[in-house]
DNA sequence: GTTGATGCAAAAACTTTGCATCGTG
DNA sequence: CACGATGCAAAGTTTTTGCATCAAC
């Protein structure tokens, strides 16, 4: 859709080599399983773990709680506010519009939406503040008709 | 300090009989502990325990766990997943208009704002999917100027 | 009086860290 | 071939739970 993340262009070469980071098989492995999972999809690291064990890759849980922080901090993975027990990441990437979540508070129910007037406010706020705009993610917290009873 | 108290059993008392749930001493000083402490701080489990302890409450650690899960779940606080190592919750009120998050995803360094058009987008998404609003809230990650070059 | 809530302590879940070794750049 | 990254296991945090007792309704 758009191109509004620099930092996110030519991720592997540019992105992973920033102040003496290295590509590392480990990296790339975690990289690419959110990318075949495709955007929408809420892993736990636990859940990375899993996966990468179950197509027959093996990477220390302690590798992947490094690895997702550091996709974090550099601006290739979004860690989400929406779940109980734990942080979740998804992908972020040219390729995937942002999205935003409509959250049930009781049971945890999420739906998500698109809307540019959204990231239009976010453009917005980053540019008056000088800041350089990686994503935006709207966050609606609302109580699901099953939950409303 | 007649006014706290008002303040705290309008909300409670008709939010917290339902589903037979009651309305305890230490359920109304977690909540008032949010009310005083206003609405830009944002505590964590540890530290409202720590806080209640200072003021000669006595609530245990676990209880405190509890009443927080609690109270999102009704709509009163706000979980926020934003920092490393643990939750942290906010109040909710009409008093408070909903606002949103610039952040910086090097260095952590964030900018509150408001904007209309995100919490209209937010009752659009609500509505259209039956859901009942709590609250909007817009999360903004971006490289801030000291972090970009 | 019923039934939900609390406190305590133990357990579980989640995350980080020290250190020896490995491998990218 | 230096220095960042990894794996492992241990330690550190954070959160949940079982159970007896207590108290709101």
């Amino acid at each position: 859709m758009t191109s509004q993340y620099e930092v996110l262009t030519n991720p592997l070469g540019s992105g992973l080599h920033q102040d003496g980071k290295r590509l590392t098989p480990q990296r790339l492995k975690v990289l690419n399983l959110f990318e075949n999972i495709g955007a929408g999809n809420h892993l736990s690291a636990e859940e990375v773990h899993a996966e990468l064990l179950a197509s027959k890759a093996k990477v220390s849980l302690a590798t992947i709680y490094r690895t997702l922080r550091l996709l974090v901090q550099m601006g290739f993975l979004h860690e989400l506010e929406l779940s109980e027990g734990g942080h979740r990441y998804e992908l972020l990437s040219n390729d995937i519009p942002d999205h935003h979540h409509l959250i049930c508070i009781r049971c945890g129910r999420t739906e998500e939406f698109e809307n540019d007037n959204v990231l239009e406010a976010g453009r917005i706020a980053a540019e008056k503040n000088g800041f350089k705009l990686i994503e935006s993610s709207l966050n609606v917290r609302a109580i699901c008709p099953s939950c409303s009873t």
